[in-house]
RNA sequence: GGGGGUGUGGCGGAGUAGUCAAACGCACUUGACUGUAAAUCAAGCGGCCGUUCGGCCUACGUAGGUGCAAAUCCUACCGCCCCCA
């Protein structure tokens, strides 16, 4: 099936504008795609976010696990043969994705180690020794230890739980590594993700859900190549590019993959969201990107503008009373709610007060990131994404 | 009038002779945040130098005193609080 059409491709970028049709909707990409990892957007109803112009969110396997298992498996009744549990979850009939849990094979391994990132600005300490902890991968899958209890997650038990979850598109069980890996670890790793990779499609009976495959291959081109060229060659919905990698290396990674994957398939960049990042990924023909950046950084105040960042709970907004943004269409701004209002709930020691600053702030970002990538798309129609970008990344850098 | 208590950095509040520029909160400042371990985390927060280490000065209501040494003990004064008249 066909659930992917390139509407137009950028004539200088690899950039592209498509429309992917899920059973809960469509999708105009490049799209950014909203983290609601335990199934929901926390703060927001769902009215709420259909105000953000979100307009796909991703939930995490590994958050949902039990209760998705617990769930009793109800197929929702339209003609798609989807489990209800996460639209009934967000509250919201929009196209959803889960994440396979993969990355927990990398967060909870090093959640304990100092300085391990997902993207390094500056090349890591080598110094700082690689050590996974509490976990062991094998071929099967993944042992680990969570609170006390052994535990294992592999790529059928993740495929199963997913289509518990009934998600649109699902993501096969990859494993992450570490972007100071070495060659040897990430060579078996990446063998380890393809043997995954074909178990999910083995597994995954389900033709109402889309499956994408993940490539990995760490910071190593031979690597990445092989793996581009594997993952794309099986029959998968879609792609997820993932990995841990220094800033610059990002794009040489989307350089030595995409042309390896089918052109008339969609590529999600998995976890990349910063403003200069979205860019870099859209030129380099990624259709759809999902980060916690809008969301985690909101709940820690700090909201997006045009012309940069600010960290709304920092004294320096005490006086000022504008509204966010002038002219930002944003449904906290619509509101009229001022930039010191925000910082006075935030600041609040009531939590409901908290929780309505947490929901203005939230609502500001999502609006804002989904706006911009609006604009991107809007940008690539009229041939004109170039200068947009610069625009844009000047504004925000001044 | 009598008795008791108390006075610490922007605020709250530890400390009750040496290891005190003074715990801990709050506030403030600055950094982080990229398939959420995250309504989070880290650093700074008297002044002047010094890259690090550190050095010097000024501080615990005010003024004296004891003592090698005081925010800590004594005396007086000032302010606040409580109890009895």
């Amino acid at each position: 099936m066909n659930n992917f059409k390139i509407i137009k491709k950028d004539k200088h970028t690899r950039a592209r504008l498509g429309i992917l049709t899920t059973p809960h909707g469509t999708v105009r990409t490049p799209s950014y795609v909203m983290v609601g990892t335990y199934g929901r957007i926390r703060y927001l109803s769902p009215a709420d976010i259909k105000k953000t112009k979100t307009q796909i969110i991703i939930c995490n396997t590994y958050h949902l696990w039990e209760k998705a298992l617990k769930a009793k498996s109800l197929k929702s009744k339209a003609k798609n043969k989807l489990n209800t549990f996460l639209i009934k979850s967000l509250g919201l009939n929009i196209p959803t994705m889960t994440d396979s849990g993969g990355f927990q094979v990398f967060s909870l391994a090093f959640w304990h180690a100092k300085g391990v990132k997902k993207i390094f600005p500056d090349k890591p300490d080598k110094a700082n020794k690689i050590q996974r902890k509490n976990i062991k991968v094998t071929e099967k899958g993944v042992y680990f230890l969570l609170d006390g209890r052994k535990r294992f997650l592999g790529p059928e038990l993740s495929v199963k739980i997913q289509d518990k979850l009934g998600a649109d598109i699902i993501f096969a069980f990859d494993e992450l590594t570490y972007l100071l890996d070495n060659y040897t670890y990430t060579k078996k790793s990446l063998e380890r993700t393809h043997h995954w990779a074909k178990i999910c499609l083995q597994k995954h009976k389900n033709k109402h859900q889309m499956l994408f495959g993940i490539t990995q291959g760490g910071p190593f081109k031979d690597l990445r190549i092989k793996g581009a060229k594997f993952i794309g060659s099986l029959p998968f919905d879609g792609f997820g590019i993932g990995g841990s990698f220094g800033k610059e290396e990002m794009i040489d990674v989307l350089r030595w993959t995409i042309p390896h994957l089918p052109e008339e398939k969609p590529r999600h960049l998995l976890g990349v969201g910063k403003i200069e990042d979205i860019f870099r990924a859209i030129e380099s023909g990624v259709d759809l990107f999902d980060c916690v950046i809008p969301t985690r950084e909101a709940r820690h105040g700090r909201l997006y503008t045009k012309t940069g960042h600010m960290d709304i709970r920092r004294g320096y907004y005490t006086e000022d009373k504008k509204i966010i943004e002038r002219g930002c269409g944003c449904p906290t701004c619509k509101k009229k709610v001022s930039r010191s209002k925000i910082r006075e709930l935030l600041k609040s020691d009531e939590p409901v007060r908290q929780a309505q600053g947490q929901r203005y702030a939230l609502m500001h970002n999502m609006w804002f990131f989904n706006n911009l990538v609006e604009e991107i798309r809007n940008s690539i129609a009229q041939g004109r994404f170039g200068a947009f970008k610069n625009k844009t990344l000047t504004n925000f850098n001044k």
